[in-house]
DNA sequence: GGACAACGTCAAGTGGACTTGAGGTCAAGA
DNA sequence: TCTTGACCTCAAGTCCACTTGACGTTGTCC
């Protein structure tokens, strides 16, 4: 809470490799705050190039920008979160990115598999027979939050 | 190649998932074609179903439209592909793949290492020392096919 | 032959995540 | 004091991957 360690956006944009549009962006979406000078210049704490840090890498994982708002309830916007919420959100995530990986696996599998298997012949294959595959996967799944209404029995 | 095999766009489109708003604007993309019959009716392939299943996929793994028709360059728009061809597809994702579940992984490392370390107190973590990650990361790595250009020595 | 669903094109709209541009302000240095 | 660069707001623009809507055609079934 020092006044020294307050930073402007261009410091923050350029530790945090994004622009300072996207900054603004982000605070007018509420994931970041910052106070203001005299003079009405934005002044970020320290904190938030760990919460920058920690949008960009929900983002890397899929989530949308209101995911990871919803994901920030428990967080504190002004100041570095505390060890309990840190584990809550992390737990909620957790899922999520396993979910993920174990899709990217998967199609990692199904990639290999059909060098593999010599399947090209077209019985055996799941990427051969997608309909199966995408039945399983859900129409249209682009939300990656599953609340997965799925379409058959 | 039988006539009995070619598929209306709307058994496509339900054995897929996808809306046939959605394999139009693939055709406009040159992702996938189709013959027409008489009265100007799409007619598919049974292979378009393997493709959109491709493509499907690739874009679950990260790759826009256009990475996957770069992707997709050796590969017959027509007909299946041979094995070949699945081969140099299958081993051109395989490391944009690995790296991105490496990356997937490396988050949950960080959520998890975040909670276990007790690094809150801000020294060691590398969230919490986001400039490095971001360093890493390279600033605006929003394309996955790497021609990351970093913007720093 | 009339109804109806499934299909066709084309232009425009949507939502997410930002960026760009215009026009103005602030503050430090020559 | 003047200049310069970093900053401000607000509206509009961009890109991607589609979807929606308007309007016309095809073809099958009763």
């Amino acid at each position: 809470m020092d006044r020294r360690d307050l930073l402007t956006i261009g410091e923050v944009a350029r530790r945090s490799g994004l622009a300072p549009s996207a900054l603004r962006y982000y605070e007018a979406r509420a994931l970041i705050t910052s106070t203001r000078t005299a003079g009405d210049r934005r002044r970020y704490q320290r904190a938030v190039l760990r919460r920058v840090s920690v949008i960009r890498a929900a983002q890397r994982v899929g989530l949308s920008l209101d995911d990871i708002g919803a994901a920030f309830t428990d967080v504190p916007v002004e100041a570095a979160p505390t060890r309990a919420q840190w584990a809550r959100m992390s737990a909620r995530w957790r899922p999520v990115i396993d979910q993920r990986i174990a899709d990217l696996e998967k199609v990692r599998d199904e990639l290999d598999g059909c060098i593999g298997c010599g399947c090209l012949s077209l019985q055996h294959c799941r990427l051969y027979n997608p309909d199966d595959v995408l039945a399983d996967e859900g129409a249209g799944s682009r939300r990656l939050f599953p609340d997965d209404s799925d379409p058959q029995p």
